[in-house]
DNA sequence: ATCCAGTACTTGGCCATACATAGTACTTTC
DNA sequence: GAAAGTACTATGTATGGCCAAGTACTGGAT
């Protein structure tokens, strides 16, 4: 039972909102993304990311182009598809919702 | 890939944040606590709260006194150690963070 | 007194997902 | 052509919420 731990669990269900947005504002592909993460403080690895992606395709919610790169191999770039942006608008009043449940029992004062 | 699968996993970790904030704010028994989940809309069942508590306790950071009731068995009480009022304090910042976060990303505009 | 309903708590198994770690494939540079 | 860097893949582990069934105690109805 540690901080750490606790943080990680806390992560689990909000990187997939964190990376829909992301997307949502415009075609990026894997490193863009693990670049933003990591700026919001969202301490993210490849073996987190790349999975993800991969459910969140296969779901159908997103879907991808290779694009030729002169520093390596090819690249996904990503886009939302507009299953994709629907179930985003839906996870975004989710979100909110629980952040007003946590402000509300934080806020509440004992009776 | 729904929406109900993932409010289940963002909520790992958050109910943990949650019941220990209420349980901080006086003694209060399981009922209690999910009589005020379930006001916050943070819909949680039976079986999902007592093993959490219990984690809780085993960590050290709750404790608790068996008190009788009119009106069926005794109740268990809980109340915070020490230990546990110092880990709410550690919880908060992350949670916090990962609040802020989330909105960095969401505010941001395309590069 | 016996049975039933309500309350409080317990237990065991299932499943989704973040993480660690190692591996593949392609490109550029020396 | 060997090494370093970039992009992506695959496998196994652990955590924790959820479901469902079960125990134990109380008080009221028959």
């Amino acid at each position: 039972m540690n901080l750490e731990n606790t943080l990680v669990q806390m992560r689990k269900g909000i990187l997939e909102y964190c990376i829909l947005h992301i997307i949502s504002r415009g075609e990026v592909y894997a490193s863009d993304m693990l670049d933003e993460l990591t700026a919001a403080k969202m301490i993210v690895v490849e073996g987190t990311l790349y999975p993800l992606l991969t459910r969140l395709k296969n779901a159908g919610l997103l879907e991808y182009k290779w694009v030729e790169s002169k520093s390596g191999p090819p690249r996904k770039y990503y886009k939302l598809t507009e299953e994709g942006d629907t179930f985003l608008k839906g996870l975004s009043d989710t979100w909110e919702d629980l952040v007003r449940s946590t402000q509300m029992i934080k806020t509440k004062s004992n009776s």
